[in-house]
DNA sequence: GCCGTAATGAGGATGATTGTCAAAATGAAT
DNA sequence: ATTCATTTTGACAATCATCCTCATTACGGC
């Protein structure tokens, strides 16, 4: 892939960024092409791969793996973050700890670690999928 | 899978679970067939997947996944941990962190999330690895 | 030893993700 | 608006980890 000079603006492009825009939970590449698809945008599957590995480098997009090691996007602040996520419908909360943030540098100073970087994400039954159950 | 009622030992069970012993390092399933082969412990590539996936239902080992998705396996403490890992070499420290265990179920309880789990790794560069380049 | 059951492993199937490359689309300049 | 160099796209094939199948083998209680 040799680096392109400019970035271009493309109609599937838009695309991806305002459904993420518009969702709130995670969602599987496959996902987001199956969304598209339906709701009429023609799109390949390869440029939604590509797009959202895209975003995810820009840091535009956070990407987390399920347990069954599937990639799951979502649009996400910039502040640095972590996530509760509902396991059976993806629902996402924001959540915010530096506590940890300074845990987990320590931990890695104290035995001699550098270039840091950590992955945190609690999951679990939200309340509205704990009912429908 | 008809549940077996009785579990047996075995040549190849025995053999991971030896490598296992000894290595401190997650490994991913196809290095510790690999590992196993080259010293002459003739095993299937689908017994290491099966035994390792018992193990780690059964708590034995632990299972992370790397950043490109693999599943890589270790045998731990029994008690709650995480793990501050090497992106280079995959040396692993057992690390506790009482406060953000408690931290995380309160996040998760304030939002009305039940059935909580979470997953936290600290990837970085070990005191080793360092020097090496 | 025998035998019922559990375990193995070679090879095929699966499914997410990535690579290929000709054709289409973009945007800057004309 | 037309041209044109370059970027993007997307159908399809290729990868790769992991799982499934099922005939064969091994375990262990008798």
């Amino acid at each position: 892939m040799a680096t392109p000079t400019v970035v271009r603006a493309t109609r599937q492009r838009t695309a991806i960024a305002e459904l993420l825009g518009e969702l709130s939970e995670f969602r599987s590449a496959q996902d987001i092409h199956h969304l598209l698809r339906s709701q009429g945008d023609g799109i390949g599957l390869s440029t939604v791969y590509r797009t959202l590995q895209t975003l995810a480098d820009a840091g535009e997009v956070d990407v987390i793996q399920t347990a069954d090691g599937e990639s799951v996007y979502r649009k996400c602040s910039d502040v640095h973050h972590h996530h509760l996520v509902c396991r059976d419908c993806g629902h996402t909360i924001e959540v915010a700890g530096p506590a940890v943030e300074r845990w987990a540098d320590k931990m890695a100073d104290e035995h001699g670690f550098t270039e840091v970087s950590h992955t945190l994400e609690i999951f679990g039954l939200c309340a509205d999928c704990r009912v429908k159950q």
